[in-house]
DNA sequence: AGGGTCAGGTCTGTTCATTGAACCTGAACG
DNA sequence: CGTTCAGGTTCAATGAACAGACCTGACCCT
């Protein structure tokens, strides 16, 4: 975390969690990695986050196993960084906060709709899928953007690759 | 957050769900909230928390809608801290990250067992339980130690309080 | 072969939240 | 009338976050 990464007193598995995912940024990154974002530079320009800082942060999930480092292009090689099975468990938590945020910090409806690839339908606040009644992990969810998105705030190559309809983890980058 | 506190350039919900319980402390002092703890004090002595830090937190969980300041005792009078509606909304992801860190950051197995009150069924990951095959809300939740518990780690009052079996929300404190 | 570009970083000085400890206040208590 | 308690405020020191410049290696073009 900001200022003593630890919560080394607490006897709680939240804490435990928050070292991992409760720095500043760290689950904005998270967040991103599940939109498709995984090349540093294409971090760096979606978050406006400090290069040093991003550094150290793809560091930390790398070793806490949050994230992989993965090439995904040789001549140059170039590696991205990727969610590891441990990573993907954070989807609901993350979703949940992400629907809280929606509902209790946020004016002028959803800024992201998510739905089931599968049959269209909106997912619910729990990330369930009202018409088929289970939960939907992430590779099976559809995201575009909805009316309370700002069109003005965000103009960087990665923001307008996301607004694109497409599937959670499904690779997107600046070319393309 | 932690230094800077707002994600102001990011159109995002979630970005505006950590602006309220992203900082250092914030989520610990919710979870707090749900477990029962309501007075300064307590807080203070159950998270080792600098006092000018929980004050401020108090304060800010409070502005956002998260919390509510409320008497708990006259003559003389003190003021408790108390989840409004929209923070008893924020126990399935705070629940679902502590079962993250639970399976990913931790050892000894759960610190803490979650059982719905009715049935005495153990919650699965999602917070739903087994048998009734429903979420089940805050107040319906006896939670109590399980065996990954460090004794040792947490001698305070409010830690032996909360060790004992007993529902969320109800109010804890370290005189009984 | 030399210049430009791109990805993915390091390095540096400044700013500002966090920390821990000491201090303050008002109301009860004995 | 001194002490205790809840619930803070104030302070200097610390160190992470920030913005921006710089660095490195590999490709690409001519």
């Amino acid at each position: 975390m900001a200022l003593g990464t630890d919560y080394a007193q607490q006897d709680c598995s939240l804490a435990r969690a928050l070292e991992v995912v409760g720095e500043r940024w760290s689950m904005l990154i998270v967040r991103d990695a599940f939109y498709g974002v995984h090349r540093f530079n294409d971090f760096l320009a979606h978050l406006d986050i400090p290069r040093a800082v991003l550094t150290s942060r793809l560091q930390a999930l790398v070793a806490s196993g949050v994230l992989h480092k993965e090439p995904y292009q040789r001549s140059p090689v170039r590696y991205g960084y990727f969610l590891t099975d441990a990573g993907l468990e954070l989807w609901e938590p993350i979703y949940g906060l992400a629907q809280w945020g929606e509902r209790n910090a946020s004016t002028g409806g959803p800024r992201t709709l998510f739905g089931h690839t599968a049959c269209g339908t909106r997912l619910d606040r729990t990330g369930h899928c009202p018409s088929c009644d289970r939960p939907v992990p992430p590779a099976d969810i559809t995201m575009r953007p909805g009316p309370g998105t700002d069109e003005r705030l965000r103009r960087d190559p990665i923001s307008l690759a996301l607004a694109r309809p497409h599937r959670l983890l499904t690779p997107v980058s600046s070319d393309g």
